[in-house]
DNA sequence: TATGTTACTAACAAATATGTAAGTTATGTC
DNA sequence: GACATAACTTACATATTTGTTAGTAACATA
């Protein structure tokens, strides 16, 4: 997100990754601190630029741009311009992007999970 | 993975994001170039250092180290030392670790539509 | 006493992701 | 003509992750 150097040790072991695991291949497309995030906001309703900025106050202008505009590039939601001014753009999942809603959910389910597993664990183990 | 400053913007959006939404909360977790291919390999059977390496020819020994800490931390995995020499150190997931496979599955089949999807958009507008 | 083995660690460097602050654009309304 | 507006962009700074290279420990065996 940014500038990557395609030569790069990182970017081959990325991409190699990311064509032998498919699993992998699919959490490079969701990585970024705010892309599932966005995205569930989006499962509900389309939203604005300015709409994401005040469901999440504390992201930037930049980062917000950068985030959409990934997800854009992969097809996961699609940006419609209105030539008005001042401008009006509106963001939605598209098809694919609507599918990961049990992607998301099964993520959900495990981290619930997780907290369950490690506080029991703690106890067990007399954490504090 | 690494050092972290609990004082920057960065850690307290990752934090409250993670606090927030469940989905973060895993993403974070699973997290790392190398940990889910890892955690696949673990869910056919128990690994040394070693045997990672022969698995990953790409992953250097820090990377490698980090990863596997992380997982530990986190109690996906359970890190047992036999006090051999030179040292024998074993890696297998705990029962939480395990079940991350149905999460591996989901976003292995989300993946697999996403390249399709990808690839079909791309006939209907004639990319090269 | 020197060597080999395995699973690391340390110091440093590069790459990538995220954050900060200050613009820019185009046009309708005052 | 000056101003407000929404959705950005730019230049720069910081944070985090990953990679490179060269060790280290501890003991069994040669």
């Amino acid at each position: 997100m940014s500038i990557i150097k395609p030569t790069s040790t990182n970017f081959s072991n990325k991409k190699s990754l990311e064509n032998d695991c498919l699993e992998v291949y699919t959490s490079n497309l969701i990585s970024g601190q705010w892309v599932l995030p966005i995205c569930y906001a989006l499962l509900e309703k389309k939203l604005r630029f300015a709409d994401f900025k005040e469901i999440f106050p504390n992201i930037t202008d930049r980062v917000l741009t950068l985030q959409l505009r990934k997800l854009e590039r992969n097809k996961i939601l699609k940006r419609t311009v209105y030539p008005e001014v001042p401008p009006r753009v509106e963001y939605e999942l598209t098809s694919i992007g609507n599918e990961l809603k049990p992607v998301i959910k099964e993520l959900e389910r495990w981290g619930a999970k997780h907290k369950e597993y490690v506080s029991v664990q703690n106890k067990i183990n007399g954490a504090n």
